[in-house]
Formats: structure tokens, sequence, C-alpha cells
DNA sequence: CAGTTTAAGTCAGTGTTGTTGACACTCCAA
DNA sequence: TTGGAGTGTCAACAACACTGACTTAAACTG
């Protein structure tokens, strides 16, 4: 339809708008979040884990003694399959759950030692490569990503992204 | 370990290097990234194809005429994997497959008809969420948003992803 | 030309991750 | 105290990725 603005005043300054812009755009998505993910990947396919007992363990390890509810909401996974990752790490003595003392309904769960250490090694992998992409890309580019992503973001995942954003900085 | 550099010259200039700082871009790719495929998914879910066929429409969109091999490196999947999303696609008349001229061992993949339209359906709500988001954060933040991509990827992607983005521009 | 390599497709088996459906336990309010 | 809503668990199933082994056909190579 159109490939670019058809409105002739405001054409030059909307160049970065065009469909072929756009799609360099989804392809670097696609690209970068293979790398994004390769190095934990690796990691854990050692172990019997995946991504999605990463994803767990981090946010876990980002707000401790947060509720099955919360996490859920989190992750944007059905109860069912979070539940599955829970009971292999909780077998495993990566994380514990204990029975909320104000709604007894509640688990809140959290970290053990060796579930902190395996935590620590997986962002460890993830943050060198961030590092290095951010170091090569300047302050500048790296504040440029971060305004674009949030914007990509539904707005429920903004409101949770900026939630942890501003919990204990 | 290193919160942040220990150089005193260049502590300050790097503090968007700091732990807290990675962590959340981290977060910001995993919620972004789950914006990014919402749309899609909505629309595949709808039909029997998930994730992985639109992908390879994508990208045998993209590059008319593609390999099975070419598209496997594209992709990063296993042959095995790739032919049973393309066994369907062909089998549902969205994709075709032409024995090579100069080397017949070769198939030449294309979208038909009925793929080009279910490729633009696709990418559409793709992009429109991508122009949203690009146009909320800028021009300026759109090129720190591609240069931090492209750091984070692999370099074998990253060599794929110019190779796409230099042709037919 | 015989032997090797390459491209593609297939079959069988496995693992992770997602889904839905059914169910138990707890809390709270009518 | 009973019924509804909230929280978490278990079981079964589907999608999609993986490995490994194999076949077919074509191309290359000594």
């Amino acid at each position: 339809m159109d490939r670019r603005t058809s409105s002739p005043a405001s054409g030059e300054a909307l160049l970065f708008l065009t469909d072929e812009q756009l799609r360099q755009g989804i392809e670097a998505m696609f690209f970068a979040y293979r790398g994004f993910t390769a190095d934990p990947d690796r990691i854990l396919a050692e172990m019997a884990y995946g991504r999605a007992h990463h994803r767990a363990i981090h946010f876990i390890g980002r707000a401790p003694g947060t509720t099955v509810n919360n996490l859920l909401n989190l992750l944007g996974v059905t109860k069912q399959s979070l539940n599955r990752v829970l009971r292999t790490l909780i077998a495993d003595g990566l994380v514990e759950s204990k029975v909320g003392r104000m709604d007894k309904r509640e688990r809140h769960l959290n970290l053990t030692q060796a579930g902190q250490e395996l935590e620590q090694t997986l962002s460890d992998a993830q943050r060198a490569r961030m590092r290095a992409a951010f170091r090569d890309a300047g302050p500048d580019a790296v504040a440029g990503f971060r305004t674009v992503l949030e914007a990509m973001m539904d707005s429920e995942m903004r409101a949770s992204y900026a939630r942890l954003r501003d919990s204990t900085l």
C-alpha cells in the first residue's frame, strides 16, 4: 500500500518508517533474539533444563518471595505450564516454595543457595553479550534501543517492566 | 563482581554498562519480543500454523527461489524440523518447490499467490506494531535500536542479516 | 568410471514447552 | 455455613524442536 508516507511535507522526516525500514527492524529483532538466548541456552542444555526454567529462575531471583500467580503474569504462560517447571526446580533444590502466612492459598517462591548460583551463572553469560553489544553501540544507541523496545511492548508488559525497573533501584 | 567499571577515569562515561542497566536491557528484550510476536501469533493460531510457519513464509517471501539449505541456515533449525513445516505449507498450496535447473539436487522455494497473501497479512500485523513503536521513539532511537541489535547477533547471523538488508534495497 | 560428497527428504525416538480439563484447598462474604 | 472466587496441582495431549540413521539423486573428483 503506502510504501512510505504520502504526505510531501513530512516525507523526508519519516523515511525511517518505510516498509523497508520496518522489515529490517523485524529481521533485526529475529536475529538478535537468537543471539540473546544463545549463551544461556548452551548452559541449560547441559542440564535437563530449558529456556522456561531460565525465565522462572530469573524472575524469582528478581522478585524474591513472589507468588505463583504473580510469576504467571510476568511470564505470560499458563499456570500448568509454569507449574511443571517449578516442580522440577523445587525437586532439584533450586527453588523453595513456602505457604503464605497471611493467605495460605498463596505460595511464596525463593531461590535457594544453589538456585542463586545457577541464576548468577546464566545471567553472567547473558550479560556478557549484552555488555559487549552496549559497549560497541555506545550510550546514545543504548538509550534508543531501550526506548524502541519499551514502545514495542503490550501495555501490561510495559507496566510489569516499569515496576521491575523502578523497584530496588 | 564488577558492578560497574572500576576505572575512576571512565567511571562516569560507562554508567550505562552497570549490571543494573544490563538487567534492564535483558528484561526489555524479553518483554518486547513477546509483543513482537503477539500479533502474528494470534492470526496463526486461527489456522493450524505456528511461529515456525511464519518464519519460513517470511524468509521465502524475502528471498524468492531460495534453496532449502539456504533457508536452513537462515532459520537456524534442523532439516527435519524445517521439513515438517515445509511439507504442510506445500500441501496447503502456500509454497511451491521446484527442482533446480543448474543443480537438480536443489529445490527452489517460492510463495504461491495464496502464500503471498498470508505473508502480507502476517507482516502487516507485525509492521503495524513496529511502525507505532518507531514513530513513538523517533528516528534517533530507531538508529540506536538497530545498532544495539546488530551488535547482539552472532557473527553468522549478522552476516545473514546484512546480506538480506543490502539485497534489493 | 568408481568412489566420495552434497542436497534433500524421511523415519523413529526423545525432550521441552505450551495447551485444556478436572480437581483440591483456602478465603471471604451473603 | 454455604457458595463463589482465588490459588495451586495433577494428568493428558499437541506443537515444535532435537538427534541419529537412512535413502535417493545428482554432482564432483581422482
